[in-house]
DNA sequence: AAAAATCTGTTGCGTATGCAACAAAAATAT
DNA sequence: ATATTTTTGTTGCATACGCAACAGATTTTT
């Protein structure tokens, strides 16, 4: 497989040839997409950040899921939606491409190699998703804060190949991504200080254990 | 794209040709496979149910997954692992096919029209494996059990196109799913029947509200 | 450089929920 | 048909965690 930078290369300088696709920019607060009846459309996120939103009835906000570089999102990768409304907000500025969700499958008449590649393509980016979706999961699924915190630590170490870390995020976002309270996560982050598990410096972690 | 069971019928149908897949049968507990090194392999359930389970370093055991017909899961699509060990475990007898993630990519020479097939039913299932990920990850993110239950009763709901909807598992094997205690989701949905919210009567429940 | 917005750390309080234990019901194995 | 295992419902207890509120630090905007 090519790496990361490679696929990010051959997305940015796709131009529509034998079906249609659309480039568009986004600036910071904007919304990219919303969930709802757009069951065709995929996007990959050339640049910037976004994130899913959830309102549900009541007006609250849940971060659901967070995008960068190559994320793939749409409404076709998620279940027909009942209550609560979704929305793809832009965090940063971002470049979006839009393409149908159909033209991963349908063959083009001219057979051409770039409609192959494009189709290869992307389905490496769903399977990278699909590793990024399994990952929450093994994390979501943790009984207790600290597990969740301590596995996520342990995910970007063996990643880094390091004992320090460098949270990718806020620590607000990072309570949204594991899904807990934000006062709540930076208590037992206090707890896993004082106990001498870890050490914090601003947004480094450094793993004092095994 | 093909009913589920035009896709099930395809990948039954599999014979080797121009690259190596290999089925097997499992008896009821039996380990089909384990997430440790076998970072190429794909697999398929073609019948029959497992799970994916995760033992902790206190051997505390949870599911973190649940397949059946049709699921497509192996190492390739989890991050690589770190401290806990993970199995797939036939919860009943079982039917799988195997084979190497590459055969996803590599062209054969013949450029024959099977493995082109094949590529494209795997990544059909591959993005309807995505729709489950996505699926539970909006449940897991509900803030409490009640919240979780009524969603989850809604996603059946929706795609029953009915109020009174058949839990497809044991209730242990729900709470495993959403991811809290049996006893406190019990709890729980003795008060949504005491509220008036649902009805039950073993794994029947009728949605009582809207 | 000042103003505004966001992020971070802390703490008190109440409760939702995890845990353990048990008995009855249901399902499965012998 | 009986025995064994698994599932289900219930309840008491303890606590982990969500929530609200606030102040200081940091970042972003103007």
């Amino acid at each position: 497989m090519q790496s990361e930078e490679e696929i990010s290369n051959f997305l940015k300088s796709i131009e529509t040839r034998c079906f249609k696709t659309t480039k568009r920019s986004f600036f910071k607060g904007e919304t990219i997409t919303t969930y709802l009846e757009k069951r065709n459309q995929l996007c990959i996120l050339l640049t910037g950040e976004a994130d899913l939103i959830r309102y549900d009835f009541n007006g609250n906000k849940t971060i659901i899921g967070q995008f960068s570089n190559n994320s793939i999102f749409g409404e076709a990768l998620y279940p027909a939606n009942t209550n609560n409304e979704l929305f793809v907000l832009a965090k940063t500025n971002c470049d979006v491409l839009f393409f149908s969700y159909d033209n991963l499958w349908i063959k083009c008449k001219q057979n051409c190699s770039f409609h192959k590649e494009f189709s290869e393509q992307i389905n490496k980016l769903i399977i990278s998703q699909v590793v990024e979706l399994n990952t929450r999961i093994e994390l979501l699924t943790k009984k207790n804060i600290r597990d969740k915190l301590l596995s996520y630590f342990d995910i970007l170490s063996s990643k880094k190949l390091s004992k320090t870390i460098s949270i990718p995020f806020t620590f607000t976002d990072l309570a949204d991504y594991l899904s807990v309270d934000r006062s709540a996560m930076t208590r037992e982050l206090s707890h896993l200080i004082e106990e001498g598990f870890i050490e914090k410096k601003g947004k480094k972690i450094t793993l004092l254990y095994e």
